[in-house]
DNA sequence: TTTGCCTTAAGTGTTGACAGTTTGTCGGAG
DNA sequence: CTCCGACAAACTGTCAACACTTAAGGCAAA
């Protein structure tokens, strides 16, 4: 089978590679653990080996693979310290985010956010379950903060990880309700200009997302004791010439 | 001449090549806003363009390279914006590392930090110029916090940027005795245990180097108001299929 | 039977070449 | 003199092939 998609949206293979070869993740295609050469790759999509060789560095970018100077890439395990890695990235980022978010939205963006927020709420719960969710209170905040370095580290590199977490632990519905109340809170805090009161509440709110993801996690069969992810370009201290002050 | 330098510690021609292309912005040998071919860089470290592709595109990551889809790429300009919103991740992720050290640094570690500190305070203080300064308060710190990812983040990424730019800016060995003291109040913090003020302080120290470094620049000949760089894989909110509860 | 070396195969790192796109330039029309 | 369009040069994206490294499997010796 073919499994190449064709995604106008991506000017260059690489890209599209990037993206497909994490839908195959998402969807299954391919298990945690398992090991994926750029020649195979290359085969099953019908593409060289130069566009699926930068579409894994990237991936290797993101943490989603592991690889040594020779090895083949294995696609990372996901064990509890790499959930509490990424979970810990997340709180730093979007706490900031949120704060930045309550010092630069101005009001009308923050009614409209409101108002989009209520009208999702009612549109989730009125048929609990196969919400299409296509309104991502996050992704919008994180938008308003105006920072583009913290957006493409969130929305570029954490988000698509956080999706395959939690499509292999289960989603949990349930949650649903109460984390609409906790997002009206944080917008609350926005339109008050209480930036701390902001970060602190969206820190608290991620906290709760990651308790839910472990214990889910736990409960999961494909949760496996494995070495985590080995991040790329992490120079140990003493190998750097000098750092800021 | 041939610019091209054996790093033995990278495996690969491409690792290698972004170091030495990182370096070779430091010492001025390519200027700010300058376009560097692939071709072009090929052969003046004489290798082929493949590696060359690679150590690119990893400076695309960084965010130091403005690249769009068939252009050349052109090395970021510096003006205010992009200071800011690098040092907005910097906050994020420094102030969020400070704490989680404040979690889990064992007493003797932060006994072992004090005592380092003291150490290369005298002697930085001793000469106050030239100060080899291969203590780097930041970098340890940040290892003892133990999150791989925020260490990935901010030692393979944003120090590189944060090193350039003080480089472009001039430093201030004036602000040193300060930096020291601040460090020193951190470290007492993290000593009680007090995550939240160890968390407070360090960001308030990054806000001082932040400030710093904005009127360093002002008053620097190479401040250019041109559009900061175009950061990759920062896909709109409404791009995304799904987001993180 | 076990241990060590050697052979072999798979896979990554790297290279040079080809195709499509963009940009700068030159000539001519208005 | 200015503006517009076509041509050409340069560059990026992509591909197929070669060189080198690593790991696994087999074979021989203890």
């Amino acid at each position: 089978m073919d499994g190449r998609e064709d995604d106008d949206s991506a000017r260059s293979l690489g890209e599209a590679l990037f993206r497909d070869i994490l839908a195959l993740i998402h969807s299954g295609g391919i298990a945690p653990g398992a090991t994926l050469g750029e020649a195979t790759l290359a085969r099953q999509f019908g593409v060289s080996r130069g566009p699926v060789r930068e579409a894994i560095r990237r991936l290797q970018g993101i943490g989603l693979v592991t690889r040594e100077p020779f090895a083949r890439a294995r696609i990372a395990l996901l064990d509890r310290t790499a959930v509490d890695d990424l979970f810990d990235m997340r709180v730093a980022l979007e706490g900031r985010a949120c704060a930045l978010a309550a010092t630069r939205m101005d009001d009308h963006a923050i009614t409209t956010l409101l108002a989009a927020l209520e009208r999702a709420r009612r549109r989730d719960l009125g048929d609990p379950d196969v919400p299409p969710d296509d309104f991502d209170f996050h992704l919008l905040l994180i938008d308003h903060a105006r920072s583009p370095r913290i957006s493409a580290a969130l929305g570029g590199d954490l988000y698509p990880l956080l999706r395959l977490y939690r499509r292999w632990s289960g989603a949990r519905p349930e949650r649903k309700g109460v984390a609409y109340q906790e997002h009206w809170q944080i917008l609350r805090a926005i339109r008050s200009r209480d930036a701390d009161l902001a970060r602190s509440l969206m820190e608290q709110h991620i906290e709760k997302a990651r308790a839910n993801l472990m214990t889910a996690l736990d409960a999961s069969p494909t949760s496996q004791p494995v070495p985590a992810a080995r991040l790329p370009a992490a120079p140990a201290a003493s190998s750097l010439p000098a750092g800021p002050a």
